[in-house]
DNA sequence: AAACCTCCAAATGTAGGACATCTGGCTCCG
DNA sequence: CGGAGCCAGATGTCCTACATTTGGAGGTTT
């Protein structure tokens, strides 16, 4: 008897609250930053046990979705959990393996950005090189690194893959916390903006192959800054 | 006052046996596939309760890390959680990205292995081609998959880029609990292989250029197959 | 008016106990 | 030998009670 399966473990009530919790979440019922009804009225509305309640709110927490304040309230920290386990991973990681890591999907997506931009893409793109300018004479570094995150994370986007915008910008957030907001002495910083505003060029003529060359070569600007920042 | 940190929140009595749980596994002393302590046997070894323990439990079995059996016990299914959230991100996500992602990181990644590959990472993928030419005869196409997976894990592991071969290859096991075992037709199979043996070659002449055309080339004839898979 | 202190209700955290449900392994019977 | 039944062990759910924490309200002092 072939294409028969194997019955299915009834999913425990804990198990299906989790599910309907985070689908919940993830529906934006409960944006990231709100705080969850408490656990005596969800008890109620789910016609639970408080302890059933409980494991349940407590996958999420592990997962990264919410964060439970004792004498306050449950938070929602997060829609999806890849990001705090890739973070976690990535925090584990060598600090070149994830750098190395986010320059190859950053490359990539630039040529796919080529291909693929919209014209709505490329405005925000323009957007964000004028305001990176206006900054970057402020001498604000978390401005600065800030519009920067932007900018390439609509480049990322731009090339029209989600699941690796979501990864690469998971793997940005790794980095940042364990980085900070980098110091760029001013050569370097008017460098990386020339050369930001010939990727966007090249994304709007759609040449694949500088694209990829150009978000390259802005990383290896990075890549001196991170490596400046560390003597 | 500078310097000064936000005191931390004490960390709850739950959320401390998640992470010693964590430690646990990912020490191997709980093996993936094994059975642990039943709960009654923790909680006295642990002096907790047994609702403490649950909520413990619970997260990790929904980290994916491990799996409860009511009435059998609970197992440890794996020893890290990127693979359960990357495998249930990228089920969610269009096909066709996924696919893209796991290119990308396998062409990247066999230039990387034409820099860092140590002779036994050549030996490996050598002994690899070599038991792919015996299994494509047997017309196993599930042994034909798993060699071949085999190689290309390989592949992407000698370019010493830890983090990137874990999610390459969840990316596969997520790719192939889609797809499963694709057919192959007798030509693409052997020209899938003469590419196997020609990018060996590049990697072991240390041809980052040609080791990713290859690459690419390779990704180019399985998203072939899996395009005729589908008709 | 602003700053500080105290109190308390609300909220989460932990424990113990009881019972329900499930499962694998053992024993018995045909 | 195969199948059925039984049962001890294991997880799942519920209930009750108490502990601890926190934010906000109200009052007092400067």
């Amino acid at each position: 008897m072939e294409g028969l399966e194997a019955p299915q473990r009834t999913a425990s009530l804990s198990a299906q609250l989790v599910d309907s919790l985070r689908a919940h979440i993830a529906a934006g019922r409960w944006p990231v930053g709100s705080r969850i009804p408490p656990e005596h009225t969800l008890v109620q509305e789910l016609q639970v046990s408080r302890n059933t309640l409980r494991e349940a709110l407590r996958a999420l927490v592990h997962l990264g979705l919410l964060e439970a304040r004792a004498g306050d309230g449950t938070y929602v920290r997060a829609s999806n959990e890849l990001e705090s386990v890739l973070v976690r991973r990535a925090t584990a990681a060598r600090g070149e393996d994830v750098f190395e890591l986010r320059a190859i999907l950053e490359e990539y997506a630039a040529g796919l950005a080529a291909v693929r931009r919209t014209s709505e893409d490329l405005a925000e793109l323009r957007r964000l090189l004028d305001c990176a300018d206006e900054v970057s004479s402020t001498e604000d570094m978390e401005a600065i690194a800030a519009v920067d995150g932007d900018f390439h994370r609509t480049l990322v986007r731009a090339g029209g893959n989600e699941l690796l915008t979501d990864v690469y910008g998971y793997l940005g957030s790794a980095l940042t916390s364990a980085l900070g907001a980098l110091p760029w002495n001013a050569e370097d910083q008017a460098e990386h903006a020339r050369l930001h505003r010939q990727l966007v060029d090249a994304v709007e003529a759609g040449d694949e192959t500088d694209a990829r060359y150009l978000a390259a070569s802005v990383v290896e600007v990075s890549r001196r800054a991170a490596g400046e920042a560390d003597t």
